[in-house]
This record gives C-alpha cells, sequence and structure tokens, in this order.
RNA sequence: GGAUCGGUAGUUCAGUUGGUUAGAAUGCCGCCCUGUCACGGCGGAGGUCGCGGGUUCGAGUCCCGUCCGGUCCGCCA
C-alpha cells in the first residue's frame, strides 16, 4: 500500500496513529540534526519531521524539490502550530523513508505565487499543474460540470453525443479542417457547435437534450478565447423563448448556490438589446454598477435641449454625443482626469478627446469647456445627465458606432478604477431582442446576427421580403451576460422548411447552394419538425468567471497560448511525407 | 491583416547620455544551525544581453531586419 491517508486529512483528532503519506516535496528546511520537509498532493500540504538519524541519512541519499517520497511514521501535535495550514496542528515523526523517485530542479516554483512566466509555465504545464491554484481551478470546473448535469439530469435532459468529424459550412467562424485519407482530397470539418445534430435531435424527438462538449473555430485567440473551447449545448422542443429562460435562469441559480454557495432568488433583469445599446453601449452590460450612458445627441438627433445655441465646433460637428455621470468624483484632481483623457485616446479606443464637467458640491460647476457654456448652460446640461452635486460627468463626441463604443469601454474602465467591479458580486442578466440580422459594410450583405437557424418574431416575417427592413427585424434570440461577459446565447429556432429557405435566400444563398449546405436540415423539417429552441453556454468562460478571472487559460488543463499553439507539445507541426500522400495532400512554403 | 509592449543569470527583473570587469532578488551548490513553516547565518557557482546586419574608436543601450512571447483591434454565424 502506497499511502494510508492524503497530504490533506490529517488532524489532531488522528494524533498517536501510525501513517503512510507519499507526495512531492514542497519544501525542505533543515536544521542541523533534525529536518523538516512539506510534502504535498493534490489534497493538501502536511509537515514531516525526520529525526537526527534520519537527517544523517539525507547526507548518503540527496533529496530535493519535487522528489517523489513515502514516508511512514506517528501524527503527533506539534510544538509549535502553523494556522495558515489545514493540516497545520499536526505533523509526522517519520520512522521510515523511501525515495520513489528523483526530479530535477523545477525551472520555476511550485506555489500559488510562482516566480514563472506564462511561457514557461505553459511548457512544463504537468508542473503548472501541481500549483494548488490551479488544482482549485479545475476542481472548480470539475464541480460546475457535475451541478450542470445534476440539476439538468433532473429536467430530464439527455446528454448524446454528436460526431466531431463533419461538413465544413463556411459561413461564420473559419473551421478546422480534417483530411480524410479514404475520400482522397476532401476533407470533413471540426464542429464549430452541434447546432444542426441538436436539431435534428429534436426532429427525432429526443426532446430535452444537452452534451458538455468541445467546439472548434480557427479564429484568431484572446485571453477569453481558445481555439477549442468547450460548450454547455441544450436544446428543448415543444418550448417558447419564455420557457427557456425559466429553465436556464434555473440552471444558473442551481449552479451558483451548488458551486459558491451564492444564492439568488430574483429573478434575473431583462432588458432589449435595443436599451441595452442605448443605457450601456454594448449588448452585454455590466449592471454590477449604474453610469448609464445619457444620450445627448444620436446620430445628428439632440435630445438634449441645452445645446440649443451652444456653439462649440467639437460637439456641433460630432453625430453622436454621450456623456456619463461618475458619482462622488468631482473631487477628481487634474492628473486623473488627464490620465482617463490619455486612455479614451489610446488607439484601442481610439477618441480625440474628452470633455468633463465637474459638479462641486458647493453647486459651482467646472469644466474643460467654460468658455462655450454658461455657468446656467452646465447646470441645466448636469441635471440632463442626472449628475448629483459631487458627480463628475464626463462626455464622448463623435461618429455613432465608435463613441457609444468607446463610451461603454469607459464606462467599465471608470468602474475598475472606482472598485465597482467586484467579483463576487454576481449580477446576471437576460439580453433579449437581437436584431435577426447584421449588416457587413465590407461586402453590402446582411449576415445572421446569432446563426441562421435564428427564427424572427413571428409578427416581423413579412419585412423578410425586403431588404431595406432587414435591419429593423428582431430575433426570438437571447442571451445570458454575467457581470459584463456574455457567458451563454441562443434562440427558439426555424423549424418549417419555407422560413428556413427564406432566411438562408435573405443571407445570400441560391437554393441550390442551400440545399447543398442544409439539404439535410431542410428535408428533416419536411418529417415533422417540431417547435423548439435552446442555448449554449461558453463553459471555459464560466468557470473563469465562478473563479473570479479574466483569462480562461488557467481553467483549461492544457490551452494554446496566444497563437493557437501547444507550447507543450509544439504543435501543431509539420506531418512527414509518407502521411502526406496517404492524404493526397502537398504543402506550399512561402 | 494591423497596433502596441516585452525578450539581460535556472527564474523574475534593474541596467542612467553609447564608455572600465553587466547587477539585485530568488532559486541552485557547499558549510553551520533542534521548532521551522517566505527559517536563519556564512561562502560559492551561474551570462552567446533572442538572432542577423548596420552606425561608431567603442553597442545590453542607437538604426534596420527577423524570430519568439503578452495585450488589444479586425475576426469570433
Amino acid at each position: 500500500m502506497y499511502r494510508t491517508h492524503t497530504c490533506g486529512e490529517l488532524r489532531m483528532q488522528h494524533v498517536g496513529n501510525i501513517v503512510t503519506l507519499a507526495g512531492w516535496v514542497q519544501t525542505i528546511r533543515k536544521f542541523g540534526s533534525i529536518t523538516f520537509i512539506d510534502l504535498r498532493d493534490r489534497y493538501g500540504i502536511t509537515q514531516l519531521l525526520f529525526n537526527e538519524t534520519l537527517t544523517a541519512r539525507f547526507d548518503n541519499t540527496p533529496i530535493g524539490r519535487e522528489f517523489v517520497i513515502q514516508v511512514n511514521g506517528k501524527v503527533i501535535e506539534r510544538s509549535n502550530k502553523n494556522p495558515k495550514l489545514p493540516t497545520g496542528d499536526i505533523e509526522i515523526e517519520i520512522a521510515d523513508f523511501a525515495i520513489m523517485n528523483i526530479a530535477s530542479v523545477p525551472p520555476f516554483t511550485i506555489e500559488d505565487d510562482t516566480d514563472g512566466g506564462d511561457e514557461l509555465r505553459m511548457k512544463y504545464r504537468y508542473l503548472d499543474l501541481r500549483r494548488p491554484v490551479l488544482r482549485r481551478n479545475l476542481e472548480l470546473r470539475y464541480k460546475v460540470n457535475r451541478s450542470v448535469r445534476n440539476y439538468l439530469d433532473g429536467k430530464g435532459f439527455w446528454d448524446i453525443e454528436t460526431p466531431f468529424l463533419i461538413k465544413s459550412t463556411p459561413e461564420g467562424a473559419r473551421d478546422f479542417v480534417v483530411p480524410s485519407r479514404m475520400n482522397g482530397g476532401q476533407f470533413y470539418a471540426l464542429p464549430q457547435s452541434p447546432q444542426t445534430f441538436k436539431q435534428l435531435l429534436m426532429v427525432s424527438g429526443y426532446d430535452r437534450y444537452y452534451q458538455v462538449v468541445k467546439c472548434f473555430r480557427d479564429e484568431d485567440l484572446r485571453a477569453d478565447r481558445q481555439p477549442e473551447f468547450t460548450q454547455i449545448d441544450c436544446e428543448m422542443s415543444f418550448v417558447e423563448q419564455e420557457d427557456i429562460l425559466q429553465i436556464f435562469e434555473g440552471l444558473f441559480k442551481h449552479v451558483f448556490k451548488d458551486v459558491k454557495g451564492v444564492e439568488i432568488t430574483d429573478a434575473f433583469p431583462r432588458i432589449t438589446w435595443d436599451d441595452a445599446m442605448w443605457h450601456y453601449g454594448n449588448d452585454k452590460p455590466d449592471i454590477r454598477f449604474e453610469m448609464k450612458i445619457q444620450n445627448v445627441k444620436t446620430e445628428n438627433h439632440i435630445h438634449c435641449n441645452t445645446l440649443n445655441g451652444v456653439d462649440f465646433k467639437v460637439f456641433n460637428d460630432a453625430q453622436t454625443i454621450l456623456a456619463i455621470s461618475v458619482p462622488n468624483a468631482s473631487e477628481y484632481t487634474r492628473k486623473q482626469i488627464d490620465d482617463l483623457i490619455d486612455w479614451v485616446k489610446r488607439p484601442q479606443i481610439g477618441m480625440n478627446g474628452m470633455v468633463y464637467i465637474k459638479c462641486n458640491t458647493d453647486g459651482t460647476y467646472k469644466s474643460s469647456v467654460d468658455k462655450f457654456f454658461t455657468e446656467d448652460k452646465l447646470k441645466e446640461f448636469s441635471s440632463f445627465c442626472n449628475a448629483n452635486s459631487g458627480d463628475l460627468i464626463l462626455i464622448l463626441a463623435g461618429a455613432e458606432n465608435r463613441t457609444r463604443k468607446a463610451m461603454s469601454e469607459l464606462r467599465l474602465e471608470v468602474g475598475n478604477r472606482l472598485g465597482l467591479r467586484n467579483p463576487d458580486n454576481y449580477k446576471p442578466l437576460w439580453v433579449i431582442d437581437f436584431p435577426l440580422f447584421e449588416y457587413n459594410e465590407e461586402d453590402n450583405s446582411w449576415a445572421a446576427r446569432h446563426h441562421p437557424f435564428t427564427s424572427p418574431k413571428p409578427e416581423q416575417i413579412a419585412l423578410m421580403d425586403n431588404p431595406d427592413q432587414f435591419g429593423e427585424i428582431k430575433a426570438n434570440a437571447y442571451d445570458i451576460v454575467l457581470n459584463g461577459t456574455e457567458i451563454g446565447g441562443g434562440s427558439i429556432r426555424i423549424f418549417q422548411r419555407d422560413l428556413q429557405e427564406k432566411m438562408f435566400a435573405a443571407l445570400g444563398l441560391t437554393k441550390e447552394e442551400a440545399q447543398e449546405k442544409f439539404g439535410f436540415l431542410l428535408g428533416a423539417f419536411e418529417y415533422g419538425a417540431p417547435p423548439h429552441g435552446g442555448i449554449a453556454f461558453g463553459f471555459d468562460r464560466l468557470c473563469a468567471l465562478l473563479g473570479g478571472q479574466e483569462t480562461i487559460r488557467d481553467f483549461i488543463a492544457f490551452p494554446k497560448n496566444n497563437a493557437g499553439r501547444d507550447v507543450m507539445l509544439d504543435a501543431p507541426s509539420a506531418i512527414d511525407e509518407k502521411q502526406l500522400q496517404e492524404l493526397n495532400l502537398k504543402t506550399t512554403t512561402e
């Protein structure tokens, strides 16, 4: 028997027990004739005490960090206890030990606060994963997974697997493709999501389906984007949007309680996409704090009458003027404000400047546009902005899209600086009534905002006959947003062949193309497709959020780097000529 | 495809206006230490300054190119 206990479970009640432990050497603290070793495994750390005789044995058999050792001895109460360790009241008085494997000196320290950089940690991911912080992340991931499954199982959902080698459909994200040896010159694609399969399962009558499933998208990475990622993919039949929102709101409440001990009793707020854009400047609002965007002027329409009669070129020329009132920030120093101005001027934000108005607590106003605004006008303006005495109003002006996006970012940045974005404060909400289509200015075409299987609001189906009206059509589509991050989205699907064909036509597919790419789905809709809808959640992101982190990489055991590489495996890599020949492939070098 | 920051000891970093032998912390090795838990004390080893080219009497430092990594924009139905 390798061990009787783990390194995390021994307590005062075990004092006197003779135990055998096995694990990794975390640290060695030698005091001449006695030695302390912290022994680590997945469960924790236990201190080992080596007496004079045993310590002398280290002279012949050196021992180092990360050696795998087995020890046996007696659990004793410590004379000096360590309140920082769960096992800190006890230690093991070692009777004998054996080195089960030696270890090279690791390239970074195996501690939460490691000295290793990202690249090194990725290359030696198996060492990185020994760090308690990573272990806790993977434990959280496992628990979220289990909690999701328990909830859905309890609601009658079946976990049904769908294939990974499927057909490439170049709409949307780029596909990862896999060459077929048996079908020379032809390729499978890896699924971007099991979308069509889950809809086919609905046609087959499996009216509650889910899967925790890998999806693949060959697009550039970010801190929160990996080329292979995991979705919680769900679909239901005979449901309306309200049914879906109820069921999956319940899922989140269950997971929050189960995993984080957080009880959310209220219904999740719902906001339409239009309102989200209007008040927050984006479709994934962070509602942990207010500071809503005030629409002073939009698309050359002035909403704030105060501006009439004010001759300020920047405002006159701007298509859109947006403001936020930062609470209790009128005391900001010149440096703090300049800092924010520099921030909005960065290329990522791209504004030329920022106007501010200080609503001083003594009732006076101080702004960067005093030259153009009288004191009365400033007062009126701040009233329009719902600013209170002591607030600081920040104003951006420019072209509609850029300004709205910049203000959205500024709002979040100010929220950060004011400490209003506490990761332990969970504020989920639904964003509903998304547009069905999205205009692509580059190639003058309409694309599906969600995906081409999303149904329009029934009363707006008629608008699909006229591309000029595409922009007005709203979809039965919804996202769930947590603390400014989209963690899931779905829709009520199209389930009639003629409407689906109309949708493909609107997206510019000819009848032949639609048949070639999606004939299987159109065909299935002819054989009794039930009304259905569903939702999919970004599992990695959800785990990162529940773990209080922005980046998903440390919630994935073996992630890819910024360039999509696995630096541990050094993948992707070239394959040999024989493999290429078998696959009927030639590579070109440039 | 683009922007931006970085690459110096095993590791994390500092390195002034271009100027003698490139530093610190930590880790590692050796010696000392019976109550540490960030142990402590003394000593030691450890460098192709990412790579290539250029400017210069002289380059870690300036210029050009390139490779690698981080972040962001585009992209992500």
